[in-house]
DNA sequence: TATTTATACGTAAGTACTTACGTATATTAT
DNA sequence: ATAATATACGTAAGTACTTACGTATAAATA
């Protein structure tokens, strides 16, 4: 009947909201029916108050773990209700000291033998089960405080494009590919230069005949992006002409073809990888810095390329 | 420094708030960070369109447990964004019957691909824990399904109130408690008779030394409510003369004194316990009823009181 | 058949939070 | 000492539900 149960996961917000709603509104009937004029909603503010006073709004915010307007709210009406006082306090002038008035004291004993009914209630209820709600509410509430959903839910997110990207090698028919997918960043950013125009049009001779080797990201049937690996001896290679098609960025594309390229380095031997960059490139930077590069320091006047300003390596172990 | 934690069952409704809030922030989050324009809220109901259309607005409540005016809002608002559609029932022109649009049936892979990814967050989490909050969920809804938490509190109450009342025997200092606990109700109701003017002036008389058993009821050290036991033969005892004073009415005094009167019967062999009440008098009846009591047919111009016009009876084993 | 009652739905207003923004005071940096 | 920044708090407006109420249609009853 109940499409949550079948639902599981996925509507756990939804059917915590219908949960809690459903306690308050209980809640506010038990209140009624022993004619106490309270309501649900002030009991965390008022039961810290009993225990904890004097303390300012803020305070009562984090201990509650709400924001700060909502107790600001609640404050105001418990001092409407006379309930509470508040007095400023003298060493903070923006600090207004809260405890529990007169007739909020008086209520005390009353509300307190309601509290232990409804505590006592709920305890038969909880334990009368295999499996306890409220350490299962504690345990999920330390996981969203260490990693919250939408983090999680991202992380995901990225392993699953991840494992959609192929990794393609060189061939003939996707040079033109290559040079596409570099002179569009290339001519958004900077500038074509000799260099490239030069490499750019035969990667074949220039690159992979010296004993580099080319890489294609495919997704769906669809080249997205390149890198190159060069080599620069023995034991270094070069990361160099990475680049992802517009459309498809963000979706690890990226991460996918440096890790192939650093890989195919690693079977070939190298203890290094380097790669010059721009500072511009902030995105290009962060995933550099992601699949473990380290800032090195380099005489970039000798570089082959004008808009070399930064310099990275990576020892391969 | 959690409150919560601390606090543990009281505050199980601010809880299950806090966090279905925080879930439902992140799920917003989700869709943004995914370029899908959709909210978390519409989740419920277009799910179930996108299983089980066509379906109208009330049906739909039912299946989620939501109020129709929560579904029929999030529907204006499905229907505004052209992710659904409706037409009316032919056979029924009060139902609209309801379906994903053309828009919405694109959005579905997309959307769905998400839906998983969310699952599979919150699966890892949970099952990364010992408890199953889904399994404590469904659980504590189970057990709300039964019985509401106000019931269960009145339930304790109930329970908590009857320990407090105490039972006192008959002592001629009562005597006057007695006139004024029966002549309070039979003024408010009816009229006093020469029968109750008889038996109220001399209990001790008319009842103890026939036989009988004058009992009352002590709260906090004041008497608050009688009931008498008089002897109309070996096998058979009248239940009579129960009072309870109107400021403590509700606080179980009239059980307890039933049950203990009906105890004192059984300890003097009583086969079954007879009683003379009126129609008007709708909460003793009901007290009387939850006491085993069940409606029996007599011949009320026999009786000693023109008031009566109920018999019941309750047989001992 | 006429009338009452039940159902399906919509809208308005209330609730208990939130975010966003503004103000006054305190703290820190220059 | 002055300016910039941080903190404590309040208020307004938004959110996702609720209850309460009103209307149209269907079903039950007289």
């Amino acid at each position: 009947m109940d499409l949550f149960n079948h639902l599981g996961e996925l509507a756990l917000g939804s059917r915590l909201k219908r949960l809690s709603d459903q306690i308050m509104r209980d809640g506010s009937r038990i209140y009624q029916a022993n004619d106490i004029k309270f309501e649900p909603k002030w009991f965390p503010v008022f039961y810290l108050l009993s225990e904890h006073a004097p303390l300012g709004v803020t305070e009562m915010s984090q201990d509650l773990g709400v924001s700060h307007a909502a107790v600001s709210q609640v404050v105001r009406e418990l001092l409407q209700k006379k309930l509470i006082t508040g007095v400023m306090d003298p060493s903070d002038g923006r600090k207004r000291l809260l405890s529990l008035s007169e007739s909020g004291s008086e209520l005390l004993p009353k509300i307190k033998e309601l509290w232990n009914d409804i505590a006592v209630a709920i305890h038969e209820m909880i334990n009368s089960h295999q499996s306890n709600i409220i350490d299962s509410i504690r345990e999920v509430e330390n996981s969203f405080s260490e990693h919250s959903l939408d983090e999680r839910v991202a992380l995901i997110i990225q392993e699953r494009c991840l494992d959609q990207v192929k990794i393609v090698p060189y061939s003939e028919d996707l040079a033109e590919q290559f040079k596409s997918l570099n002179y569009a960043w290339i001519q958004k950013y900077f500038q074509v230069e000799e260099m490239d125009e030069l490499v750019l049009s035969n990667p074949g001779n220039h690159i992979v005949a010296e004993g580099g080797q080319i890489l294609f990201a495919q997704l769906d049937g669809k080249i997205v992006g390149t890198c190159a690996l060069i080599k620069l001896d023995d034991d270094s290679f070069e990361l160099a002409k990475m680049a992802v098609d517009e459309k498809y960025q963000g979706r690890q594309v990226g991460k996918k073809l440096g890790l192939a390229v650093i890989e195919a380095a690693r079977k070939r031997g190298a203890k290094q990888v380097i790669l010059e960059s721009n500072k511009k490139l902030i995105p290009a930077l962060n995933l550099y810095k992601k699949l473990g590069f380290v800032p090195i320091c380099t005489d970039h006047q000798k570089s082959m390329y004008q808009r070399a300003n930064v310099s990275m390596q990576l020892e391969l172990t």
